[in-house]
DNA sequence: GACAACATACCAACTGGTCGGTATGAGTGA
DNA sequence: TCACTCATACCGACCAGTTGGTATGTTGTC
């Protein structure tokens, strides 16, 4: 985690096949992705998959860590944080969020998401993975809603956890339509509705923002 | 297509592969299902499945549109049609979903998508049929979403459409979020937040419903 | 020389799909 | 009425390729 600088050449291998699940997974689903597949594309063998993973299913769950990793190192050093407003945070959120809906669909998708609607019922501890991929991202929003509802005096339905999943569902959802209408654009409309929804409970009025 | 009353006896086995197809497909995941495994379930032997399907994806593209049909008759026999204000219908369909989300979490989810996450970069035709339902479905809102901001004078924010794939949106993520945290407590939430925004955007007070 | 980090060869189980065959009923002509 | 034909629905053994996983060997580093 700190440096160890790259004396050793080897420990990459690893990470090479964390990077190919998160590549190959969103665009194969995961029981369509081979270990070969992740090999191949790892550039390394079988015998190097299984000498860091006891199983693909024990892959599924280190990968699904290591996407919560990576996206919040993302997320983290991201400049929505910045504003002195809470609710400006949040709002910023959601605008970063709409920024990264570019390029191809497999790549602005999410990995837990689409892992978990295959595994939910037939592997627990890969679910519990991705649920703890996604209630943690969540987690870090609640503070700055809480903040913001209690600076303006409102009070939000369902509480400030609720309003965070909510979030979460939203872009979920938006990542669903959006592969199923091979469009992004039904992403970021419906990021849009959830802005102006937050906008809504905020009393916050609706010109400027959230077109 | 209308009567014909059972003279022949035997064409179950298109049907009993059918249904299999949403209970197990909604369980496992599209790809970790198994031909196998749906002769199994549905009683019938391999010969019968590839005598009604030419491939397992041709039978994915035939669920799919099984799915429509189906919740078709659900949602258009529903009493959330009956209401003259154009808004509580609306609404009410947003409190039948509400309602239908209940029992275990593989019964309620959405066939559609389920599959679209696993195929729509590698099976456009799946994904196609995946798409036709969810927007087909979506349009029976559209009109009532329409009627409703015409007769109350509101513009709504990107169009009825728009607003009609949002609800979609808002229920296929509260899905994901609901397998994921294993709790349709999660989904019926999410549908709370969904009615509350359409409530303000139409101006409508906020307590009587949607707690 | 011990140990981690790989590579190679291999396997048993499973996968989607095929293929020859059977059961049943509808149509037809005498 | 009955034999004959034909199409549909279905059966289940089989196949070639793929799957996750293993056993064993090799290599570089401390």
């Amino acid at each position: 985690m700190t440096e160890k600088p790259q004396k050793t050449k080897r420990p990459d291998a690893r990470i090479k096949l964390l990077d190919s699940a998160l590549r190959v997974i969103r665009m194969k689903g995961y029981t369509a992705t081979t270990v070969d597949d992740l090999c191949r594309d790892a550039g390394v063998t079988k015998g190097a998959f299984f000498h860091h993973f006891r199983s693909k299913d024990d892959l599924a769950v280190a990968a699904a860590d290591y996407w919560s990793e990576t996206t919040g190192a993302l997320f983290e050093k991201a400049t929505y944080h910045d504003p002195e407003d809470p609710l400006d945070r949040v709002l910023g959120y959601l605008d970063f969020r709409k920024a990264l809906v570019q390029g191809d669909v497999p790549e602005f998708t999410c990995l837990v998401g689409t892992m978990v609607q295959e595994v939910y019922d037939t592997n627990p501890s890969i679910r519990d993975a991705c649920n703890r991929s996604i209630t943690g991202h969540a987690a870090t929003l609640v503070s700055d809603i809480a903040e913001a509802a209690e600076a303006r005096g409102v009070e939000i339905p369902g509480g400030a956890e609720s309003l965070g999943l909510h979030t979460q569902v939203v872009i979920q959802g938006a990542f669903v339509l959006a592969k199923a209408g091979n469009a992004p654009s039904i992403a970021t409309d419906s990021i849009d509705h959830l802005k102006r929804y937050v906008e809504l409970l905020f009393g916050r009025s609706r010109n400027g923002s959230a077109q």
